[in-house]
DNA sequence: AACACAAGCAACCGCTGCTGG
DNA sequence: TCCAGCAGCGGTTGCTTGTGT
């Protein structure tokens, strides 16, 4: 039995909030891991249609998927500009930073991380660095109960046996930028998509099999050009790359960095040079307009302004 | 080589909040 | 103001892969 098959047999049924069901076709929807077919199904009507009504990508395209699972597989796995593998160590203290601020939302924090998704950050962080701050924090406490029992040798201990010296800091503090974290722009890498790049190959055999006599690519594959024949004035209500960011094989070229999802890469202009504040607090937790709104009505000095990640871009 | 176990991760589930009629 | 539809979010599940015995 395919893989995919066993997958849809052990999930069970399609839940009655699905729009799918609605429509009569629960039985025909397909479940578990997608195919390359698939994805490549959803990039081309995304890059035609964009990213939104949902609801209407399987009875336009064909495709035996949900709404739902349309929507988590572009956002989680086809969106442009997704960075896959290893976090790096700044990255690892971003996300450590946010999740002290803002607990599990995974959202609030992957906003702050164009590059990722918020389920890759959810998973990191459930799989790897929870296990690392609770040998932190254990580092912590005994560090800490050691200065306390220093402190009261020296007779430096408040009531609350709060020592007056630093204790060891949770968060590396190699940030030139003051944010707990290093928050510098991170360093332009490939845009690779490993995931699309199956596509290429799907499509490859395709056009292949279309125009055999085609000349083969500079790179040696047999793709001459993309074949999605899209650009920025798509009907999407955010622009999207062109599809040579998303396929970059396809252009004959790798991009750096130049994803600009969902989240619009906001975080990674220039950083400000000051403590977390009040203004960052603020940054944080509002959505970007009504955080705007708020530093042109209620604000600030143009000093406040030019320290704002997002205002004084 | 075969098995058991653990870790990682893609995908699903169900709830919440927003939006438009 | 209410309600239905929809998109988004966070938690959970279970398959795949790696590692140890």
């Amino acid at each position: 039995m395919e893989q995919g098959d066993d997958h849809r047999r052990k999930m069970g049924s399609r839940p009655p909030w699905c729009a799918c069901d609605r429509a009569g076709n629960t039985a025909a929807m397909k479940k578990g891991p997608w195919m390359p077919e698939e994805d490549l199904v959803l990039v081309s009507y995304i890059h035609e249609h964009g990213p939104t009504k949902w609801r209407h990508v399987p009875a336009s395209t064909g495709l035996m998927r949900c709404s739902k699972s349309c929507r988590l597989r572009w956002t989680n796995y086809l969106r442009p500009g997704i960075r896959r593998g290893n976090f790096t160590p700044r990255e690892e203290r971003v996300i450590v930073h946010l999740h002290s601020l803002l607990g599990n939302r995974w959202a609030a924090i992957a906003s702050h991380l164009p590059q990722r998704t918020d389920n890759d950050i959810k998973n990191y962080w459930n799989t790897h660095l929870k296990k690392k701050l609770v040998v932190v924090e254990e580092q912590h406490r005994a560090a800490a109960a050691a200065a306390i029992v220093a402190a009261a040798a020296r007779g430096h201990v408040d009531d609350d046996g709060v020592t007056t010296s630093s204790s060891p800091r949770l968060l590396a503090k190699d940030d030139s930028y003051g944010y707990g974290y290093d928050a510098r722009p991170a360093a332009a890498y490939p845009c690779s998509m490993d995931n699309v790049s199956k596509l290429v190959k799907v499509k490859a055999g395709c056009m292949k099999s279309a125009s055999s006599s085609s000349p083969p690519a500079q790179d040696g594959s047999s793709i001459r050009r993309p074949f999605f024949s899209l650009d920025q004035t798509s009907r999407s209500t955010a622009p999207l790359p062109p599809i040579s960011n998303v396929v970059p094989q396809l252009a004959g070229t790798v991009l750096a960095g130049q994803g600009q999802g969902r989240h619009g890469g906001r975080f990674f202009h220039e950083p400000p040079q000051q403590q977390l504040s009040s203004i960052m607090e603020n940054w944080l937790f509002l959505p970007k307009h009504q955080h705007q709104q708020q530093m042109t009505q209620s604000s600030p000095t143009p000093t406040a302004a030019a320290h704002c990640p997002c205002c004084f871009s």
